[in-house]
DNA sequence: GGTGTTGTTCGATTATTGTCGAACAAGGGT
DNA sequence: ACCCTTGTTCGACAATAATCGAACAACACC
C-alpha cells in the first residue's frame, strides 16, 4: 500500500481546511504538536479504532502528516515545517488554545 | 430577523474551518477581501441565488462576515480585524493565491 | 506454530451538507 | 398601485462524511 503521503503544494486548500475542521482530527493534530512523533493507538479520544484510522488517513491525505512503520505500530507526525513554510501561521493560529469561554 | 453575528470568541475553531473549507465560500472570502464591502449579489459563482444565500449564511454564522442592509441589497463585509487578532495568520495563509500547478 | 497486539479495510448505517426551484418578503422605482 | 430587483426561506434531493463492528494483515514474542 502506497501511504499516500502527497506533495503539499498539490492539495487544494479546502481540502487541508476541511482535514483540520473537525473535532477529533483537530485534537490529534494538537497532540502531535505538543508531543512529536506518536503511535496511532495513543490518540485514544472516544471513536473506535476503525473511525480513528479513517481520521489519521484523512490527515495523512490531506498532507498534514507522515506515518511511518515500527513494528506493529505505525508512527505519525506532523509535517509542521512544510505547512509553516506554504500556509504561515495557519497552524499557530489553529493550534492556539481557545480563548476562555 | 436577528442576522445571527456569533461574537469570533464564541465560535468553535473547528467552525470557523469548517466554513472556510469550501469552494464556493472561499471565492466569497477572497472578493471580499479584495474588494471590501459588496453585495450579495456580486458573488456570482456559478451557484444558484438560494445556495450563495446559503453560503453566505454560514459565513456570518462562523463569524466571517457582517451584514446591513441598504436598500434592496444586503451589503456583506470581512471581519477581518477581529478574524486578524483571534487567529493572527489565518485568512493570510488562505488567502495566499494557491502555488502554480 | 500459536497467541496477542496494532492497525487497516470493508460494508452498512446515520448525519451533515451542498444544491436547486419555487414561494415569499422588503424596497425602490415609475 | 404595479412591477421589478434583491435576497431569504422552505422542502426535497443528492453527495459527502462520520461512525461502528467484524474481518483481515503484519509483526513480535513465547
Amino acid at each position: 500500500m502506497e501511504p499516500h503521503e502527497p506533495d503539499l503544494t498539490a492539495v487544494p486548500v479546502t481540502n487541508v481546511l476541511a482535514a483540520l475542521a473537525d473535532d477529533v482530527r483537530l485534537q490529534i493534530v494538537r497532540a502531535l504538536a505538543e508531543g512529536g512523533e506518536a503511535a496511532c493507538g495513543s490518540f485514544d479520544f472516544g471513536v473506535s479504532k476503525a473511525t480513528r484510522s479513517h481520521h489519521l488517513r484523512v490527515l495523512r491525505e490531506a498532507g498534514l502528516t507522515r506515518t511511518r512503520a515500527a513494528g506493529t505500530s505505525r508512527l505519525v507526525r506532523l509535517r509542521r515545517d512544510e505547512l509553516d513554510k506554504l500556509y504561515p501561521g495557519l497552524l499557530d493560529a489553529v493550534l492556539t488554545q481557545r480563548p476562555p469561554a
